[in-house]
DNA sequence: GACGGTAGTCGAACGGTGTTCGAACCTGTG
DNA sequence: CACAGGTTCGAACACCGTTCGACTACCGTC
């Protein structure tokens, strides 16, 4: 890859995660950091909203993988059994939720990004990032060793209602803090996790 | 109030409602259609994202007024018995849901509403909003009823999930199609609802 | 070694944005 | 009538993302 554009995704990397709001993320200081003119960032990446799909894509691999990590030693931690349902879980949505919260994580990478493609003009540029970077369909074979009862499509659902809450969580704290009477502390990974765990868990279980 | 300003607001809705992209909001377009200009905008509401709470505060009214609606026939409905956990949960959730998949609906002010809280400068803004117009906590007694198990922080969290799997539906819907197979129609609200009250509802029912 | 094409870089310019500001206006009151 | 206040408007400002043409550096080919 030319130099010039590796640069200007490590400056909008960076850039993303010191502002506070997209709206201060602006082509001539993305090239300001990279050391490079604004024209060049419609030159390599076609515009301003495609450097920063790059850029969030490079974050999304590194998520990806530790999921995928989380998910590998929690099955051989329990192997030959299958593993633990909270532990599936907890693989899903732990790096989310872990890496919204810790300080220097490249985390507001991904939520400027959501934020963007939700008022993208022309939503198909992120077709292919939602359908494919967020391969969350590897957790499916695990989910139904455990509830063979539901089918593959019940199983994709409920993955989805899981991200839904994981986002709840990493998007809109000040309201979850007002609802939960400020009982839980939104600010401690280990503890968010174990509240989404207990939630979750029970739409993977047998109706009573 | 100021018939400009109520002009103002008019014309914000309806332009939320026929745009695709937030970014086609400009406060010109705006006064264009307001039959002013772009200056009142500011003059009567400081600034173009004020005018934007100010329509989508109009809007959420209506939505919490369908709620509650909701909420209290099911309670009139059950009486004097508690109202079955199900319509609880479609109370709180349905209105969203139904007014997401309705054509002529309000509810692309509602969506385009909260991406632009994402992305603002200064959250501060939005902070009465999310405390006061979503007043989630009326539905809090309803459910202790039936999980008298539960404290009020539990429950306050358990109704963030559900309105954390509603957003993940009205938001995300390529996702969830392509997570759950195609094999549900998220273009049919009542399937919709009936598959979130699916998973929410055991959130609320005794461990076995 | 000279040459032509190509990729890369840059600065200027364009059309657009939200907001500010001062001048005009209109209305109701003393 | 005079004056004060709230309201409206258009011009101007600073900034935005993107486009365009000129200039440079390189690299394979005669």
């Amino acid at each position: 890859m030319n130099p010039t554009a590796t640069r200007l995704i490590d400056a909008c990397e960076q850039l993303l995660c010191k502002i506070g709001s997209i709206e201060e993320l602006t082509a001539r200081r993305v090239a300001m950091v990279a050391g490079t003119t604004p024209s060049s960032v419609s030159y390599h990446f076609g515009s301003q909203e495609q450097l920063v799909i790059a850029a969030a894509e490079r974050v999304y691999k590194r998520l990806n993988a530790e999921r995928l990590s989380l998910l590998n030693s929690a099955a051989q931690r329990a192997s030959p059994n299958p593993p633990a349902l909270e532990d599936i879980i907890a693989a899903l949505i732990g790096p989310s939720v872990r890496w919204s919260l810790e300080p220097g994580s490249k985390y507001p990478v991904l939520s400027h990004f959501t934020s963007m493609a939700q008022r993208s003009r022309d939503p198909e540029l992120y077709r292919s990032i939602i359908e494919g970077i967020e391969h969350h369909r590897v957790f499916i074979p695990y989910f139904r060793l455990l509830a063979p009862w539901l089918n593959e499509a019940e199983i994709g659902w409920r993955i989805s209602c899981a991200l839904g809450i994981r986002s709840q969580v990493t998007r809109s704290r000040l309201r979850n803090e007002v609802l939960a009477n400020h009982a839980i502390d939104f600010s401690d990974a280990e503890e968010v996790i174990a509240h989404i765990v207990d939630v979750v868990a029970p739409m993977f279980r047998k109706a009573s």
